[in-house]
DNA sequence: TGTACATCAGTGAACGCGCGTTCACTGATGTAC
DNA sequence: TGTACATCAGTGAACGCGCGTTCACTGATGTAC
């Protein structure tokens, strides 16, 4: 049953694509090993010839999504600028993508109490995105900075809350209060 | 072992309050029966005298969370106003608080794909958290009520964030921005 | 008011199940000659 | 280049454990007379 060193390194990546994509579908706590390595179409025994342990691959599959979330940013950026990033990333067809693109936000709150790789690999998307938003470096203007900042609290936050409310018309206000406040400041 | 009426219903207020602390601390995912009841003082196996199932226990412990953390911004509300209310949310303390008190920041992820309940009780805060800071009621000026509704956003995105970040002086400045942007809004 | 019985809050054992991790085994790949 | 052997990716069973839920049992409370 040995592979080649490229067929090792394909399953490898698939397993944190898998893994990656389920953790924003159903949180944390649901991407168990057996359901990681059976969306990557294997069985869970082979898992430990690719990774140390659970822990390892969480970290590598938020650093995975954060890095796919950013490239649709930097994408919306080239397009159109902040303004369709912010519109791309708190629209509704992104609160109801049955893959969720942002990890911070679909699943920030459990992050916060995950392993410290996992959180090392959020701290790396949150700064990427406040860089992206903010299109300055530290020590630039230091409004326009905490500007960037806040921006990313409130896009995070909006579709977060949009995601937890049951009522879609609240839901649909609370993407579209973030939009409106973001583009005019 | 029967308990009086009274003695009944504290059992199941003191339940439900496990639940809910619990719940902030670790995570809905964390708040498994056997811990909650024994964070109660009792053995599990008297769960089900007071409730029909465990969702039931996790809808019933996040609105008495909610209920907690707006009482909270009530009393900054009349202590100091909106800018108080602001701080306070928004403080290291809340932050690093070993219960934390919103659950929006503290399960706020978990919560989207939570049982309809719980999401119902989630919505109800949310709903309340925008009237208290807003002020005013939906058909009032559309322009401050859509602040408000981004104002709680920037918030619950902040405080999340800030928790989720490795790096101290990043976790600071994302709670320093958000406040700055409140507050001068 | 006092007694006899029914109710039921809480205990602790048990259920079937899924979890993370380990391991003996397999057979194709990589390596040494 | 061809052969013989070592390596190791992936399988599937097994481990001890904690999960939500059920249940027979206990004894104090509530109720009917």
């Amino acid at each position: 049953m040995r592979k080649s060193k490229e067929a090792t390194a394909q399953t490898r990546e698939s397993v944190v694509q898998a893994a990656a994509d389920l953790i924003r579908e159903r949180g944390l706590s649901e991407a168990s090993l057996a359901n990681v390595m059976a969306r990557a179409g294997l069985t869970h025994g082979g898992f430990y010839r690719h990774f140390r342990n659970r822990d390892q691959l969480l970290a590598e599959a938020l650093a995975l999504s954060g890095r796919g979330s950013l490239d649709l940013v930097y994408d919306s950026l080239r397009a159109g600028g902040r303004s369709q990033a912010v519109v791309g990333y708190l629209s509704k067809a992104h609160r109801d993508a049955a893959t969720p693109t942002c990890p911070l936000a679909a699943v920030g709150s459990e992050t916060a109490r995950a392993n410290p790789e996992a959180r090392a690999a959020a701290t790396k998307t949150v700064r990427e995105l406040i860089d992206a938003l903010g299109g300055e470096p530290a020590d630039a203007a230091l409004t326009s900075r905490s500007a960037a900042v806040a921006g990313v609290a409130t896009m995070v936050g909006a579709l977060t809350l949009s995601r937890i409310v049951t009522d879609p018309a609240l839901s649909d206000e609370i993407l579209a209060a973030a939009r409106r406040h973001l583009l005019a400041g």
